[in-house]
DNA sequence: AATGCTGATTACTTATAGGTAACTGATATA
DNA sequence: TATATCAGTTACCTATAAGTAATCAGCATT
């Protein structure tokens, strides 16, 4: 018989930790939400979000083509044009985000006083 | 008129970033977990989250008492005994932890290949 | 010919999160 | 008396995230 002086959560914490790898950070939510709202080219992402900046956004598009959030095409056109899209399985964070929009703006009211 | 070239979404950036203010980070989430099954002591909590260090603990629980997710409770026993506990508001984020936990699962099995 | 837009990349710097390890004073146990 | 537990604190260090600013080639506009 083992004492334990505490109490077993990890099989919580483990696919917490998991999900939270993918999408903590500043910006990865933000730019699935630019991309779902419409912005589809590099220069209207980075507009769309205030305060971003080109290398953080260039990174992040990759982090999220590795991921398999979005998808990246490149149209043989002249001058080349490239396209962001969403993935479905990115459709699966859409619970996530609402939910943390809907905390942020509940939040906002009650703590941060409006 | 003006040309707008890039969809307007802060409408929805602005309350997600003020709920990724709070939640994100390595440990806040797991700590509201661990207290939640029932860790109430400071090494109870320390030894139910696997990685986490005194320090980064101690500093973590200031900043959830003080978004007001938490409380600190002394008994005045010999020794003080102290005690940490959720506050209602932290069940606010019930929704978002259990949706982002399902996820997790999900991406485990689906993307990490089990 | 000069300027500006596209989708980036590069080098450099700063800020912050987090890790390591030692240590504290009060109390309790062996 | 020695050791351990409790709830932390402190100083130091490192790794990563993020910011700043310049630059790129290809093409279009003025």
């Amino acid at each position: 018989m083992e004492k334990r002086n505490y109490v077993e959560c990890t099989k919580v914490l483990l696919p917490l930790r998991d999900a939270l790898d993918v999408i903590s950070g500043k910006w990865k939510l933000p730019i699935l939400i630019a991309i779902n709202h419409g912005n589809k080219r590099f220069r209207e992402i980075e507009r769309s979000i205030p305060k971003i900046t080109t290398k953080v956004l260039a990174k992040e598009l990759k982090d999220l083509e590795e991921h398999k959030l979005i998808k990246r095409t490149v149209y043989d056109s002249s001058p080349v044009l490239i396209e962001y899209s969403t993935l479905p399985y990115a459709g699966t964070l859409d619970k996530v985000v609402e939910e943390l929009v809907d905390w942020g703006i509940n939040h906002r009211k009650q703590v941060l006083g409006k």
